[in-house]
Parts: structure tokens; C-alpha cells; sequence
DNA sequence: AGAACATACTCTGTTGATCGATATATCCCG
DNA sequence: CGGGATATATCGATCAACAGAGTATGTTCT
């Protein structure tokens, strides 16, 4: 069970793989697509992930298959590891609701000087 | 600058300090009210945080008051801070965003032989 | 009075995820 | 043949978070 944070890679391996099972490499490419190139996965950072999470029981070997002589090993979603990134992801949107709700909240010397919409 | 990731705790520090300067205790306390409870600082993270943060000019001392003998470090959240956490958030925006629009869609293949408990 | 707890700051040592760099191997293109 | 993309893997360094212990004062309960 982790309730420590889950950082951005981890989070976004896992996601790649809700929508299928995928190859380390694919999954490279997936990520930086869902994130509109914004993360960009390091192989050392996936290697090191999928080993990790593998150990968690949060992803399962799928099978490998060899194309043109390269070699895919491909990686899927465990139930357990469905329930933790949609978990995670509810963490990430009440610490987006809340931190954004303190931001709109404006400190005493800086309502003074406004006169009602910014 | 920073476009390394900024970790839970640190952005709530920053957010604390968004709603006007605090001492360091007083931090744990508004984290953990504005975070539901979720969040709890510990004071090796915190103060570690502000050091740091310090360096990075990301806040700034504002003075010190001595209240029933008990001294207390006020810190403020500097110009730059602001704009770090306001682009960090805008960050963790984007990754809810995404990472949920994933989710919703339909994962390709059922995985039901996979997973641990049951 | 003594114990326990809350306030308030500080430091040391450890863990763990990320990342730069490097390595191996195959295939395609010019 | 050289360079790039595909594909996996490992080593070592970095750094935020954390557990834990320490210092000091004031309040509350028994």
C-alpha cells in the first residue's frame, strides 16, 4: 500500500497502460503524446518504473514478442495497479481544487487594492 | 528555472504562504486544514523546504517575533515564488487533465485474469 | 509536584525516485 | 559506411522527504 506520493513518470507509465498493454519504448512515445510533449520519459526513469512497479504487483509482465529482430517486451495493468493510479489521480485533483482555491483567496494587502474582478 | 517537479509539501508550503507570511508551525497547521487533513508537514520536511527554498529566492525571511517566550520565524512568499507556484500548479491542472481524460477512456483488452487480491 | 502535551525551531542520517550517461544490438536511409 | 530510430538495460549521482532525536518554554491534568 502506498500512500507515499506518486511522482509524474510513475504516474503516467501507469496511465499509459490503462488503455492497453504496451512496450517500455511505446510507452515513451505514448506518454509524451498524452502529455502534449510535456513529459518526456527518461529510459533510465521506465526501466527502473516498470522493475519497481512490477514488484508492487501495480503492473504485470504481457508477453514478448520479437519485431524485425528487436525484442518488445510488453507490460500491463494489474487491477491493483488500476485502483492505485485512480487513486493517485483523485489525490492530484483535490490537491489541484485545493491549492487553486487559496490561490483565487487573495492576501489582505493585495485585496485592498483591487476593486472587485481582477 | 525549476522545471523540475515540485513535490507535494513544498507546494502546499507555498500555497500556505500565498495567503499571507507565516511562521514555520503555523504552516502545519494551515496545510493541514487547507489540505482536509490529507497533508501533514513534518518539521524536518518543512524546514528543510524553507532553507531551501530560501536559496532559491522562492521566499524570504519577514521577521521574527518572540510570543511567551517562544521565538517565531516569519517567512513571506516572494514575487518569484508566486509565479513558481502558480506555474506548478498549472502543471498538476494539465496532469489531472490528461491523466483523466486517459481514464475515461476505455481500456482496449479486459484485463480480468490480472491482479492480486480477490 | 510531576507527567504529559502543545508550541517552536534545528540537525543527522537514511531512503528512494529521477536522471545523465553509457552500453548493447538491430534495422533503415542516404 | 555513418547516423538515426528502435528497443532494452545498468551505474552512479542527486536531492526531496522523512524518521528520529534534541533544545527550550508554557499550559493542563492529576
Amino acid at each position: 500500500m502506498a500512500d507515499t506520493e506518486m511522482r509524474e513518470p510513475t504516474l503516467f507509465i501507469l496511465a499509459s497502460l490503462a488503455s492497453g498493454q504496451k512496450h517500455g519504448y511505446a510507452m515513451i512515445h505514448d506518454v509524451a503524446a498524452l502529455s502534449d510533449g510535456r513529459v518526456r520519459l527518461k529510459v533510465a526513469t521506465l526501466y527502473a518504473a516498470l522493475g519497481r512497479l512490477g514488484t508492487q504487483g501495480l503492473v504485470a509482465p504481457a508477453g514478448e514478442e520479437s519485431v524485425d529482430g528487436r525484442l518488445r517486451r510488453y507490460y500491463a495493468l494489474t487491477e491493483p495497479g488500476s485502483e492505485a493510479l485512480e487513486r493517485e489521480l483523485q489525490r492530484i485533483e483535490a490537491n489541484a481544487r485545493q491549492l487553486r482555491s487559496r490561490l483565487q483567496a487573495r492576501p489582505a494587502s493585495m485585496r485592498a487594492a483591487l476593486g472587485g474582478a481582477a
